[in-house]
DNA sequence: CAGTATCCCGCAAGATACTG
DNA sequence: CAGTATCTTGCGGGATACTG
C-alpha cells in the first residue's frame, strides 16, 4: 500500500496496544488532548528546560506537564537530556527528528484554531 | 491583534465555558478525541446518512457516533437535516461552511498520521 | 531544579438493550 | 432508520503537598 491508498482506505492502526480506526485517530492519540500540541509548539523554538516550559504555560500543573512530557518521550516526539547528577538538576527537552515532522501539522492546527476561536470562541486578555 | 500576533502570543481562549491555553488546544477541543476527526473525514465526500456513517466506521458504537455528531453539530462543524417525520427516518449529515474550513487540517493530520503509523504503529488488515 | 505522591473528578468511550 | 437508555471503565487533567 502506498500513501495514497492508505489515505483512501483509512486503515486500522495499532498503537499503544490499542486499535484506531484511521490515521487521523492515531495522530490524535499522539498529539491530541489539551496539552500535547501546546507543549510541542513551545518546543519548536528549540530546547527548553522544565521550568522554562512551566513559565511559558502558566496554567499547566506540574503533574500534567511531567506526565505529558513523559508520554511524548515514550512516543518518540520529544527527547529528554539530563545534565547534572545532583540537585539542582538541569534537564532539557527538545523535539526529536520524528518530533520535527509534526511541526507543519501543529502550524496548520494553530492557524485553524485561531479561525475557530474567532468564529466560536473568545480571546482572553493575558494578565501579568 | 492580527493573525500573526495571535500565532505568536498563543492567547487564552474561552470555549464551551472553559479556558484553553492556546489556539491549538482550542482546536483539539473541537476536533480532538478518537472519533471526531474520523467522522469529519468521512463527511468530506459529501452528505451521509447515519447508517452510512456507521457502515463506513464499523468499530464505532451507535452511542458514540450519536454523541459525537451532536457535539459537532453544536460546535457548528456539521449540519443535521431530517427528511421524514415518521419512521423509517431519513436524516442526513453534512459539513457546514465552517466545517469545510477544517478540511485542510484533517488532510494534514491524516498525512502525518500515516507517517506516524509507519514509524511507531502497525497497519492492520481490514477483514470483510 | 525538576520533578513525585496522593487524592479527586468529569468525561470519552465501550457494551448492550431498547424505541418512536 | 436513527437513534436513547443504562451501566461501566479508564484516563486526562486539576489541586495540593512533598522530595532527591
Amino acid at each position: 500500500m502506498n500513501r495514497e491508498e492508505l489515505f483512501e482506505k483509512k486503515p486500522l492502526i495499532k498503537l499503544h496496544d490499542k486499535l484506531f480506526p484511521c490515521p487521523a485517530s492515531a495522530a490524535m492519540e499522539l498529539i491530541g488532548g489539551k496539552w500535547k500540541s501546546v507543549i510541542l509548539t513551545h518546543l519548536i523554538d528549540g530546547e527548553k528546560r522544565y521550568n522554562e516550559l512551566r513559565k511559558e504555560m502558566p496554567t499547566i500543573t506540574e503533574r500534567t506537564l511531567s506526565l505529558q512530557l513523559k508520554q511524548l518521550e515514550v512516543d518518540g516526539l520529544v527527547s529528554r537530556k539530563v545534565f547534572t547528577k545532583k540537585p539542582p538538576l538541569k534537564v532539557v527537552y527538545s523535539l526529536t527528528k520524528f518530533g520535527n515532522t509534526v511541526i507543519p501539522v501543529l502550524q496548520t492546527i494553530i492557524e485553524w484554531g485561531i479561525t475557530a476561536a474567532i468564529a466560536k470562541g473568545e480571546f482572553i486578555e493575558q494578565e501579568k
